[in-house]
DNA sequence: CCCCTTATGTTCAATTTTGCACATGATCGA
DNA sequence: TCGATCATGTGCAAAATTGAACATAAGGGG
């Protein structure tokens, strides 16, 4: 039978485009890559790839063959999901994607009750905006906003957070209602709930900044350059921060503890979301409301 | 990620049972089985076979891990056909899979004409009781007996054949009904129908000879042992071979030409299938029909 | 326009993997 | 009980795979 490295390797290299990408997300040389694309070739003798200068270019039979191989790649990851699943006790690695805000404000400061509670324990923690694919296992566990659609993914709802606007309490005290900046996300985010809220609110009035982190964001408006769309968990205990209530519904998301159904019984795993529970829940809505009327 | 290599080795070993014949299987050496699932077990810190003394015996973990590696091998046999499937024209090697019957009267003296047809075809021809297996790729195309239930495979019946019972002329004519002898299958064929039709028509007679091999029963019938079941196309053109019809209805059986969906549409298989369909199709059922009544 | 980064190809030495020969232990049948 | 067969383990040499260093080429940005 055909040689599953060699197709591994091939898997790689057509979704990655190059050699060298595929190379990096195997942990070998582009040397090696490149042959044993070659040795495939040989074996199935099929052109699969056309060497152009400076990128190899899956023929239509590699294509047809990526497309036949991708369904191995998916059994090789639940055989990884496997793998951790067996593992008994509370000795390894577990890697957590969160959204970088709620990774920051939530996780990250209580990460050390965990490792007291399970000193085996090593905590990778991913906060990044992209979603990270519990499939591929890019993580173990995830905290995301939307409830996911993969199948084989066990979501459940752990918590939720409310959005104000939030700004200097100098530059609210100096600023007419109509004369208010505001601070938003760039336009990949402009389909999340909070943007079109902030964008509802500010109407005509001016949008002076775009920054893609919530971080940046914050630490705008702390100076005064205008109004931000915070949630209150990184807004209410920022002494440099207070509400501006704009008289409207507020916005609220879910955070939902989302998991693969392979890893869900693992004892390692099922420590994790137990403490991600428990990070989330306890009611860090309103902490510290210092509330300024309009 | 882990060697997928390893896991074909382990895969192996899983469905073999012994380092030995997995080795055969794989093609390589014993030692290297043996090498490669060590291999496995440091890189998931499983124990995953207990080492006994004549037989690996897989763990709790390793049946876990063999469970969850199957469809992998599955989706590497996908691979495989559309390998097969791409390559083009009609150069390349197809085995034909078909009761054994069937492959020496009908396949093999026309095989001479799919040669001369298609130069470039080799063909392997496995006549078998045990029906290979199309999804592991033991065999292309294969002739059965019944419709195959496996998912994925393309049935289309191409023909059928009648059962007679035959018997020496000379033994025919010296032996009263009442003191007929019979020669019928082993047990493992006791689920087949013409087996139990010539059980029926037996009744209290002696079945004299059990073998599973049609061509033994037929050479037993030509020195006169007994009667036995032969399908037309192997007794009729038989000179010492008479048919003896027992007035009960005849049996016939279908047969199917069989393959993968992923194959059914490689030009190498299409023409294999054409031949095989016109080997079967002109009507062999009574070429040269001796009739003994009763 | 030039430099810097990134990607692929080539060569060679070092490492890893593999198979072979042989040894041991177990089972089966005569 | 003995011998034959089959499965696994060990040591070693041959063969294959791999990575590092270097070379070439193509964009991209200042």
């Amino acid at each position: 039978m055909i040689d599953w490295t060699d197709l591994h390797h091939f898997v790689m290299l057509a979704r990655e485009g190059t050699l060298s990408a595929a190379a990096r997300a195997l942990g070998v040389d582009h040397v090696t890559v490149a042959r044993r694309i070659a040795a495939l070739e040989q074996a199935t003798r099929l052109k699969l790839v056309d060497r152009r200068a400076r990128l190899y270019v899956l023929t239509e039979d590699g294509r047809r063959l990526a497309t036949a191989a991708a369904p191995m790649e998916d059994a090789a990851y639940a055989v990884e999901r496997a793998i951790k699943a067996a593992r008994p006790g509370l000795l390894g690695e577990v890697t957590i994607s969160a959204p970088p805000s709620l990774a920051n404000a939530m996780i990250a400061p209580k990460l050390i009750e965990l490792r007291r509670q399970h000193p085996g324990l090593t905590i990778k923690l991913i906060g990044e905006k992209r979603a990270a694919s519990l499939n591929r296992r890019e993580a173990d566990v995830a905290l995301r906003l939307t409830r996911p659609a993969e199948a084989g993914l066990v979501a459940r709802r752990i918590g939720s957070f409310g959005f104000s606007l939030y700004g200097a309490p100098a530059y609210l005290r100096e600023t007419p209602p109509s004369a208010l900046s505001f601070i938003a996300y760039d336009a990949s985010m402009d389909e999340a709930p909070q943007q079109q809220w902030l964008k509802a609110i500010a109407g005509r009035r001016a949008i002076v900044l775009l920054t893609s982190d919530l971080e940046n964001q914050a630490a705008a408006a702390r100076t005064g350059v205008g109004l931000a769309a915070l949630p209150h968990f990184l807004g209410d205990p920022d002494p440099h921060l207070v509400r501006f209530d704009p008289g409207r519904s507020e916005i609220t998301r879910e955070i939902w503890l989302v998991v693969h159904r392979d890893l869900s019984r693992a004892p390692l795993v099922r420590a994790v979301m137990q403490f991600l529970a428990r990070c989330v829940k306890p009611g860090r809505q309103a902490k510290n409301p210092v509330r300024t009327p309009l």
